[in-house]
RNA sequence: GCACCGGUAGCUCAAUCGGUAGAGCAGCUGGCUCUUAACCAGCGGGUUCGGGGUUCAAGUCCCUGCCGGUGUACCA
């Protein structure tokens, strides 16, 4: 829609690139062939030694033409590697190779595909470099390229990160990095005997969290359809089929207001083991993280914006209350009720939000605008109040919370894991509960799930599950100040505006 | 939602008090057989996000719309 240009009004840059591809066609090259038979990637080519000979090809993003010796570099996403052309290395005749090597010269652009055929050798400065015998033309770009050595920024990276990724090499590393924790995460779990399953994403109801969901409809079955917001409940009734140890890559979405560290569609890794209380989980947590920042990272310790974050030290496990009392003074075991806590809380002058709420949603808010802020270091949180857990198993020693952790990593909630509720009684009664402050006005109380009690009702060994918001743990390992840049292809508006 | 900041050449950026837009890279022409962001000489390139206003004069000031960022709120 952008492409409406014509004649003059064509970009410049563009319009000179189009004259080259057809001069490519008016001497009989095809600008755009069908296939190219590589010996080598090109980090592969890169690891041999002199002499050997290779075929590879990639983008072309650098050129230096000296007259009768030219160097350029190619690139593809795992690296580069130099190449060489002599004006009479080409071909016997000199006359047809100083036209092959002005074809290479003056109808090649940065960013045109290539692919070259020769032996390695070093140059005097000791660089790795295809003494080019042969070269065929892969594919012309008609766009002009980004600055060579400052790269692009900001929006455009976002918009177009298939620039981003060709011009940005820390961005190649980012997602790469990317795949390498998704890959261990799997790994680690698959050697723990979880078996990876696919829940709906298209639901009748929103379940598994409190958030709104995006609603759409079914034409054929003229119903409405909304879409998951967590595999949770899904997931569960699996454990109800038999499914012991099962395991869901989930794409969630959630209709909600976005920030540096939220999406509306992003990934949860959730996963639920049979006949576990949320303790062995958190054993478990701890050696997973620990093995996946090691397989993406290389090391335990990473860099995160002023400080470092350590994971190789053990998690300490600290309870709600005790980090409160830490960095509050307030003592939650000591004020049972919501008026009493609220007070207590006004006469600290610690400001809140919604001071309105009841004690659990008093205590979280609490904990986010004192404690959590104050948390760097790998940390369990446990002990959560109960009615902000309408899922979680209540504690026997305390029935005012849940057996309930959360990993937190440098201020930000990597894990959210508990035992989870098996009793299709207090379910039922908690669900109730959520309806009622739903019926009251609350978006984002969660719905009576009829078909999801049912399963329950046919019996459920003790389970804990645990999820992890993927985009959040990789922005984190990589430094990244915003969701969006671990995501290839975050959601925009339209550029350009109305019209 | 609200508050603040930003949008200038293909890319990355500059432009003092309001005085008529500039650099590097990319592009074009020429030179150069060991370059590394090659280098040297020369040339072309702008709806300053859109619309309106103030002014002799607007990239700059005012209003408005679009897009983006950050903070704040809920959530992972």
């Amino acid at each position: 829609m952008i492409e409406e240009n014509s004649g003059d009004d064509e970009g410049e840059l563009r319009r000179r690139r189009l004259e080259k591809l057809e001069r490519l066609r008016a001497e009989g090259v095809h600008p755009y062939p069908e296939r190219f038979e590589r010996t080598h990637t090109l980090a592969q080519a890169s690891a041999l030694a002199e002499g050997a000979r290779v075929r590879v090809c990639g983008r072309l993003v650098l050129m230096r033409d000296m007259g009768k010796l030219t160097f350029a570099t190619l690139q593809d996403l795992d690296g580069k590697l130099q190449v060489s052309l002599t004006r009479d290395g080409l071909a016997a005749d000199p006359e047809e190779s100083k036209r092959i090597y002005q074809r290479f010269t003056k109808l090649l652009d940065l960013w045109d595909f290539v692919g070259v055929e020769g032996e390695l050798y070093r140059t005097k400065t000791g660089e790795l470099t295809v003494k080019t015998e042969a070269w065929t033309f892969l594919g012309k770009a008609i766009a002009p390229p980004a600055s060579k050595y400052k790269g692009t920024k900001g929006e455009l990276n976002w918009r177009k990160r298939y620039v981003d990724l060709v011009a940005n090499a820390e961005t190649r590393e980012r997602f790469k990095l990317r795949s390498r924790v998704v890959r261990a995460l799997r790994d680690f779990l698959d050697r723990h005997g979880f078996q990876e399953v696919e829940t709906p994403i298209l639901c009748n109801q929103a379940s598994g969290a409190l958030a709104r969901p995006f609603v759409s409809h079914h034409n054929a079955m003229d119903m409405p359809v909304v879409l998951r917001i967590a595999p949770e409940t899904y997931l569960k009734r699996l454990v109800v089929g038999g499914y012991d140890r099962v395991y869901e890559m989930a794409r969630c979405f959630r209709n909600e207001g976005m920030d540096p560290s939220h999406l509306q569609d992003f990934t949860m890794l959730e996963f639920y083991a049979a006949y576990w209380n949320y303790e062995d989980n958190m054993a478990f947590t701890e050696a997973l993280v620990r093995h996946v920042v090691q397989e993406a990272t290389g090391g335990l310790v990473i860099k995160r914006g002023e400080h470092t974050i350590d994971f190789s030290e053990p998690f300490p496990r600290r309870s709600m209350r005790e980090v409160i009392l830490e960095h509050s003074g307030l003592d939650i075991d000591a004020l049972p009720d919501a008026a009493s806590l609220r007070r207590a809380i006004f006469e600290k002058k610690v400001d809140l939000e919604n001071p309105d709420a009841g004690r659990g949603s008093l205590i979280d808010q609490l904990y986010k605008r004192t404690a959590r802020p104050k948390l760097l270091q790998p940390t369990f949180i446990v002990r959560h109040p109960i009615d902000l857990s309408p899922l979680a198993r209540r504690s026997d020693d305390d029935p005012k919370t849940a057996d309930r952790f959360q990993l937190v990593v440098d201020t930000w909630e990597v894990v959210n894991a508990y035992s989870e509720l098996v009793d299709p009684v207090d379910q039922r009664a908690r669900l109730e509960e959520q309806a009622g402050l739903r019926g009251a006005g609350d978006e984002e109380a969660m719905e009576l799930d009829e078909d999801y009690l049912g399963a329950m009702e046919h019996g459920m060994p003790p389970i804990s599950g645990w999820g992890m918001g993927i985009d959040r743990f990789v922005a984190l390992i990589t430094d990244s100040p915003n969701l969006r840049d671990v995501v290839l292809f975050p959601l925009m508006k339209p550029a350009g505006g109305e019209d």
